[in-house]
DNA sequence: CTAGGGTTAG
């Protein structure tokens, strides 16, 4: 058509509908140079029409020109104005023309103006600053400007802000609760999220498919399939047609409550599949081990030529399966340098964390190591693979390197190394990191506290983790856990009964590590009806299957109370192939009560099944030895030197003043050796008048002295606690860590000491702790 | 609507 030629003017409404249908610029140009010719280029309602187009097109340039030239432009104009520069990555513009509008025009500012600048502010004083005007200019209440207020507010991290304006509104349309909702699952406010769905529902608030699409993923984070459901059917009850996007949302959470079968139905039905609902249902199949549909699926990805994005790579990482995905994980790895995938240190570090999974740590050092680009996260990635691989170490020491860099450390890092030093058994590092905490202000989380509870246990000192954990407001199973496994730990039995019934009294549910820890203190404590009840309650209550430790612990139960009998019965009758570790600890209970027969019995399976295992010879020699059968306990020493089986040499670590000294059994080494040995000497002097003889017994446990020759040496323990004695000002208590179990010799020599000398005496070995005090332990001589 | 690191376990 040709417009020029038209004679007759054009009306209003045509040159309107004429903008309006301005498919391309050039077009759009045409028809503005129509508006002039028929006398509208003052005329507002057109010129505001045609601004909207211009922004339309992105010209921003010529909308603000062209605006320039209206000499009375209104509000609407304003607003368009506002708009339009906020949509065309130009938000500054929007401020600055509102401040124009405030300072230099005589034109109030309405609700549209509001809910427009709002979207357009770029920083939290800002938007304080408008939220402020739009009360002082009556639009509080307004529901357009309450979204935006919501909306950006959260995109500010403000959830709190958020809340208020949101709850303080008088109506609420669909669009505000679908931005409250939104709002909350973009700041990992799931179950507010949850909440205020229920909410809208309960409040009868029509919802849309937005809504769905907003709340689904706050499902699938909580990983709740019920509340997700229940999503799913207000939706088909509500009739809403299946988008692609609300299709994706809820395959994406059937496929992160693990239901996969689903989760690929859904990926079928949807319309056009996007890269996000690809990624989404390859890490489904990852997750839930079906790695050869992951891979499948990413095969057909890139066939189709769609891109591939770093979620897909990170998806694809068999980061949850168990084991023997290492030839995968390498392979992935290979397509991504092949391919030239940049890694960014979110898929680095998941490459890290898998090796770190398969014990591969000198492959995920060496991809740390290569990263360009750190991140705290991999820091933390690297830290805890030490520390997960039991190199506690080389974890302390990363960190300490990660200290002097820029990077700060987080609640994650603590958790990590507070878990190294339990390992380790440093408390004066504990102590140290638990300042770290205080003076860095680190998030005092429930990870934070359950692994400082942890460490105070394992360090000796349950006093504090007591006090750590009456103290938390929030708990979890796990917290519990921590805390009935260290009362274990240092055979306080009763003490972890109780706290396990007021576990379940206060509503927690048991885990099949609660009642590990719960049997093991039973076993600690010699409460064998107790341990009794609770393996029945915990198979026939609450339904969970034992684990061979569980079995195991049972074993130990019974077979320290004397019950060998009973035990291995116990293990006859098991619905599981026993392992090494129940025949173990029958065997360890045969020595206690020096049953020869059933420790014939039970070394022979363990001889089968774990040959490589020095412990079991050396019990089993030690029970030969106890009937006088010297040859016979000869003969098995041999058979260790022969196969050339190393047993781990026994040594005790003390820290004086924060710094460690470690003492192997005899050990001369140390600078003061002679103080050492004369105070054991003048020490050994007053036990003998108290009545203290050397115990000849052979050993109960894999203890330090293996050779009848080496008798004479004294072991790293007494080594441990004599050099305590001359380092430590009177009263101060001695604690020290061995590596393995104490002997009977050392335990009754250490409960002399302790009464001789008046000083509490904490050993942790490798099984639990000894509090000495006053000539008596208080693990009641049944360890 | 997609993605990385953390606590308990004889």
């Amino acid at each position: 058509m040709n417009l020029s030629s038209s004679s007759g003017k054009l009306s209003r409404n045509t040159l309107i509908s004429l903008i309006n249908k301005s498919s391309t610029f050039p077009h759009l140009a045409q028809t503005h140079a129509q508006l002039i010719l028929n006398g509208y280029r003052f005329d507002i309602s057109t010129i505001t029409k045609l601004t909207q187009k211009l922004f339309h097109f992105g010209h921003t340039r010529h909308a603000r020109a062209l605006f320039f030239t209206v000499p009375k432009p209104d509000i609407f104009l304003f607003n368009v104005l506002v708009r339009g520069f906020s949509l065309n990555d130009s938000p500054s513009s929007s401020i600055s023309l509102y401040t124009h509008l405030r300072r230099n025009t005589d034109l109030n500012p309405d609700n549209f103006t509001y809910a427009f600048a709002v979207a357009a502010c770029s920083n939290e004083n800002l938007l304080m600053l408008l939220h402020a005007h739009s009360i002082i200019d009556g639009y509080g209440d307004n529901v357009f400007v309450g979204s935006a207020l919501v909306d950006l507010y959260c995109k500010f991290s403000r959830v709190g802000f958020a809340r208020k304006v949101f709850d303080g509104m008088p109506e609420r349309d669909t669009v505000l609760w679908n931005t409250m909702i939104n709002g909350l699952v973009k700041n990992c406010c799931f179950e507010d999220s949850i909440q205020v769905f229920k909410e809208m529902v309960t409040r009868g608030v029509k919802m849309d498919s937005s809504t769905v699409t907003a709340v689904l993923p706050a499902a699938a984070e909580l990983q709740e399939m019920r509340g997700g459901m229940g999503i799913q059917c207000l939706a088909l009850k509500f009739g809403f047609h299946f988008y692609d996007y609300v299709l994706t949302g809820l395959m994406s959470l059937y496929s992160k409550c693990g239901d996969v079968k689903t989760a690929s139905l859904l990926f079928g039905m949807i319309g056009k599949r996007d890269l996000i609902a690809f990624n989404a249902m390859i890490s489904g199949f990852t997750s839930n081990g079906e790695t050869e549909c992951s891979v499948r699926l990413f095969r057909e990805l890139l066939v189709s030529g769609e891109k591939v994005s770093s979620s897909t790579i990170v998806g694809l990482i068999p980061l949850h399966s168990p084991f023997g995905h290492l030839h995968l994980a390498c392979s992935i790895h290979g397509f991504c340098v092949k391919s030239g995938i940049i890694l960014n240190p979110t898929v680095s570090t998941a490459f890290t964390a898998i090796y770190n999974k398969l014990n591969e740590i000198d492959l995920a050092r060496r991809l740390f190591d290569e990263s360009t680009e750190k991140t705290v996260v991999a820091w933390n990635a690297m830290i805890s693979g030490y520390t997960q691989n039991g190199l506690t170490e080389t974890a302390i020491s990363l960190f300490q390197e990660m200290m002097k860099t820029e990077f700060t450390p987080n609640a994650v890092t603590i958790t990590t190394i507070l878990s190294a030093c339990a390992q380790l058994g440093s408390l004066s590092f504990g102590k140290w990191v638990h300042q770290l905490i205080k003076s860095k202000n680190i998030e005092p989380n429930i990870y934070v506290s359950t692994a400082l509870i942890d460490m105070y246990a394992k360090c000796g000192n349950i006093l504090e983790a007591w006090q750590l954990f009456d103290s938390m407001s929030e708990k979890n199973t796990v917290t519990w856990n921590t805390i009935i496994f260290g009362y274990g730990l240092h055979g306080y039995g009763h003490e972890a009964l109780e706290l396990f019934n007021e576990m379940l009294h206060l509503g927690f549910n048991p885990s099949s590590v609660t009642f590990l820890s719960v049997l093991y203190a039973c076993s600690h404590a010699g409460l064998v009806e107790e341990g009794e009840e609770v393996f029945h309650s915990m198979v026939n209550k609450y339904r969970i299957e034992p684990l061979t430790e569980h079995y195991a612990c049972m074993v130990d139960i019974l077979g320290r109370s004397g019950q060998l009998e009973k035990a291995l019965g116990f293990i006859k009758e098991l619905p599981v192939e026993p392992g090494p570790a129940v025949w173990g600890t029958l065997l360890g209970a045969c020595m206690i009560h020096k049953d020869t027969n059933i420790a014939r019995l039970a070394s022979e399976r363990l001889f089968e099944l774990d040959p490589e295992s020095v412990g079991y010879y050396v019990l089993l020699s030690n029970i030969y030895s106890t009937e006088r059968n010297f040859p016979k306990a000869a003969s098995i020493r041999q058979v260790v030197k022969k196969r050339k089986l190393a047993k781990s040499p026994g040594c005790t670590l003390i820290e004086v003043n924060g710094t460690p000294h470690v003492f192997v059994s005899g050990d001369r080494s140390h600078s003061h050796a002679t103080d050492i040995y004369a105070k054991l000497e003048k020490l050994t002097g007053k036990m003998r008048e108290m009545g203290y003889q050397s115990e000849t017994a052979p050993a109960l446990h894999d203890v330090e002295e293996e050779e009848k020759e080496l008798a004479f040496n004294v072991h790293s323990e007494k080594l441990a606690i004599a050099f305590g004695l001359i380092t430590t000002e009177p009263g101060t208590e001695i604690r020290i860590i061995k590596n393995l179990r104490v002997c009977l010799d050392c335990h009754t020599a250490t409960k002399f000491i302790s009464k001789i000398t008046e000083r509490l005496i904490v050993v942790r070995d490798a099984n639990r702790f000894h509090h000495f005090k006053d000539g008596k332990c208080s693990c009641g001589d049944y360890w």
